[in-house]
DNA sequence: CCGTGACGAGGCACCGTGTCTCGTCGGTAA
DNA sequence: TTACCGACGAGACACGGTGCCTCGTCACGG
């Protein structure tokens, strides 16, 4: 997300930067995020700005994994259901009660026309947090605890997917019960 | 929507405000429509798509409604398997196959900063669609052939989401195989 | 026949973006 | 020590989009 050395860059800079993007991105929300607002708050040159991120989402972007990308991800070792059901209760409580982590939803809104920004989410925010339910998935596949005749990658979706509906779509609640009950249903889909 | 008298507007212009808004949306994408280049292609002036209209969003929102809110709607008699495949088809259909109709995508994304038109969506588009699916659940719950312990949203967020999540999130092909797979799921899921 | 109100057109202030130019300051090499 | 280099903060600038305002025109209805 950023094109020259990073060495070069001032790290107080670039930590002011930073925690002002995320502040006024978790106040105001991401529209209320400009650059002109970013410099100002962080006590920085615009041009600071514009040397070392191509856009303002690409800021606002790095500064919320900043902030929220956080663990710990779910232990190993307990059976498929229980691996699920932690995973999907860490992302409730990223999205609702997380500082922050409901800006993702207009995060997701903004990447609908910034192709960049859609590539970034995809590949450091989604991909890291599907990859460890794929891999419980695989491991529970080819123990035969749960049918084997589903592409993994559909299988994850039944299971993501709701989640991120109600959060960018229906503007229904997303609470325990109901990722409970998409849990348990997913479950029945692929009970073997 | 729209605040004013409906029956003063001049229907030369509304037509060729919404003609022109849905021209630039359709082959240039939502970023690229401004309230000056409708009013310039429509031939009308500024003032009246302001007149009438109280954002961009909401003149675009109606005049994708205008365009791509085609039916026909499945019909009845069939079961609920066919049914439930016969709507999310329709939706495929709308979506990628459909003039316009994957440009909702960029309308979705602009509706997370903007609650107004969160609203009109979920009204205008979103809730006509899931009714008639709602009804043929609830038909089949009633009837036994799904469980009814379910609740009916719950249940309609499992076959709406992945093709959305897709959409919106993953980015990943959404095609016949991949909605019928998704089907298959959610009817397992559903068993009785 | 005259008033009302929407119309097309254009002007205006405001704001955000992205580029450019200053003078300054710290780190590095001669 | 001194001279250089590049990032820095600050500010000016052009550009484009928004939303409001004001013209003169024109169709409709009393």
């Amino acid at each position: 997300m950023l094109a020259p050395d990073p060495a070069r860059r001032s790290q107080e800079s670039w930590r002011a930067i930073l925690d002002a993007a995320f502040a006024i991105l978790d106040e105001e929300g991401y529209q209320a995020v400009t650059m002109s607002r970013i410099a100002a708050r962080a006590g920085v040159g615009r041009q600071t700005l514009y040397r070392w991120w191509p856009s303002k989402a690409a800021v606002v972007f790095e500064a919320f994994l900043d902030k929220v990308n956080t663990g710990p991800f779910p232990e190993e070792g307990a059976s498929f259901p229980e691996r699920l059901r932690a995973h999907v209760h860490g992302f409730l409580a990223l999205y609702v009660d997380g500082s922050g982590g409901h800006r993702l939803r207009e995060l997701i809104g903004a990447a609908q026309t910034d192709p960049e920004l859609a590539r970034a989410l995809s590949e450091q925010w989604f991909e890291p947090r599907r990859a460890p339910v794929r891999q419980a998935l695989l491991d529970a596949q080819r123990a035969g605890d749960v049918r084997a005749d589903v592409d993994p990658d559909t299988a994850l979706d039944l299971v993501f997917a709701p989640l991120h509906y109600r959060l960018l779509v229906s503007g229904e609640p997303v609470d325990a019960a109901y990722v409970d009950t998409v849990v348990d249903l997913c479950l029945a889909a692929l009970a073997s």
